[in-house]
DNA sequence: GTTGAAAAGTTGTCCGGCAACATGATAAGT
DNA sequence: ACTTATCATGTTGCCGGACAACTTTTCAAC
């Protein structure tokens, strides 16, 4: 392995420090932290921990290219990506500064983190907290094109069960539109934004199982269901159906070991 | 007004396009976009739009570098800023590529976009389709520790009550300790990320008011309620509690004008 | 056709410089 | 003494070039 050639020494540690021996492979998935990087996440370290209060200013770009050891360029991109966090606002000619509720002002779920069944777990339940509110709005405002678009779904879902597929994805879609059907565009974005972490994509790609055909039509019951609540404009009923929906998939996933990875996960549970 | 002296014309252009004549005032509240700022902003746009789709090349930087006339610095900033978002992911020696359902990495609430009645019910309406399971999920789990926790805070606004304060930021403390409860450091993570959109900041530095006393003494009775129903474990208990205290807050700004300011909002509901 | 090395292209980092802006100190004027 | 204008200094925003590290393509040798 050929060592850097010619490199400021406090770079060149913190590469050697990271990429000399650490038999990643494929750099896809773990792909190589850059200095940048590094930076930017020991100064949102800085901020998560309090350490850097709202208000507080940052040490100027100089004295952090220094202390680092990096360039001024490297500084720079750091705190580009903690402005676009909304942790810090630059002003030109004065400094940067940290931002009021710098702590929470995003909400992310890191993939890497959810790992196990219990984390897919606080997941689902996250989403059933939405669903069942959701479902109950939707029986109190949706409207007559809402209404059409959730007949829609159910019909494609239909379709592809009886074309043999599991209708993973159309199954979801059946759910955002109940979201969409609150009228509450926040309820909408952010169950789109839990989907993922529910759903990965392997289980998209999933062959057809001729074992599962009974208890997809099952599910489609369920669906129906809480259809029927939600044009009957009955948001008690739709919240029990949706509950019913959700609450079997949990059930499986809390009674399985809390600890096995998820790739041996119970199939797609709703 | 002194014009630049010596630039280029596409950094000249696009400085002058914004800042000869907006007389905005402070700089602090309407920070000037910078270069770097908009071009991530209209990349994350192209992204959005789903125009770059998942996988996808972004040009490369010398590319966007002519393409924008803007130098390579601003380009790399730029794309720093997407990388924090999990927009894209770069890998040295191959190019920049859109991460997979780069459209939702991160549950954002833009405070610009919160200005009206109805906006501030949005998030009143996700906030109590999280605490209403909260309280429920908090019955089941709580433990020991987390029930002393909760009468803390409970003692906690009664002091601040008695004082004559409005105990704003101790009520928020007693539900995010619920939501700790749950066991689900997703729901509590949540909470706390929605809790600076419904307490403003401007509402923390509220002088006390005498004619809010009673109200402020209902309300800490709903707490008790809720509290009461969670130490006897009843899940169902627990929730219709909760609503009932999140309900009428809500309906006081569903009856409010939905096109008003937030200034002219009815008092800390709940 | 396979292999291996060279070449070209791309991102990561460094450097120096200037413009734009903010802030405090200083000097001028009242 | 107080206000106002000016200047010096420090900071961020932007530019351009350079090289290192890495990937992909090309192409020659076998």
């Amino acid at each position: 392995m050929a060592m850097p050639r010619s490199r400021t020494a406090a770079a060149r540690n913190a590469r050697a420090s990271r990429s000399d021996s650490d038999g990643y492979g494929p750099r896809q998935l773990r792909p190589v932290p850059s200095l940048a990087g590094a930076l930017a996440a020991q100064l949102t370290g800085e901020i998560q921990a309090g350490r850097l209060q709202a208000g507080d200013r940052l040490p100027t770009e100089h004295q952090m290219k220094d202390a680092f050891g990096v360039s001024r360029t490297v500084v720079r991109e750091a705190i580009a990506a903690l402005k676009a966090d909304g942790l810090v606002t630059s002003r030109q000619g004065s400094g940067v500064f940290v931002a009021q509720d710098a702590r929470h002002r995003t909400f992310r779920i890191n993939p890497d983190r959810l790992t196990t069944n219990a984390d897919l777990v606080q997941v689902m339940e996250l989403r059933l907290c939405i669903e069942l509110e959701a479902a109950a709005l939707a029986a109190r405002n949706a409207g007559k094109t809402a209404l059409q678009e959730l007949r829609r779904c159910l019909k494609r879902i239909a379709d592809e069960i009886a074309r043999g597929q599991p209708a993973v994805e159309e199954d979801f879609d059946f759910h955002c539109c109940i979201a969409d059907a609150t009228g509450n565009p926040l309820i909408s974005r952010f169950l789109r934004f839990l989907g993922p972490f529910i759903i990965p994509r392997p289980l998209l790609r999933m062959r057809p199982q001729r074992q599962t055909q009974a208890y997809l039509a099952e599910v489609q019951a369920e669906h129906e269901a809480i259809y029927k609540a939600i044009v009957e404009g009955n948001p008690t009923a739709a919240r029990r159906a949706m509950r019913h929906h959700l609450e079997r998939g949990l059930a499986l996933n809390r009674n399985a070991p809390q600890d096995a990875p998820l790739a041996e996960r119970p199939p797609w549970p709703a």
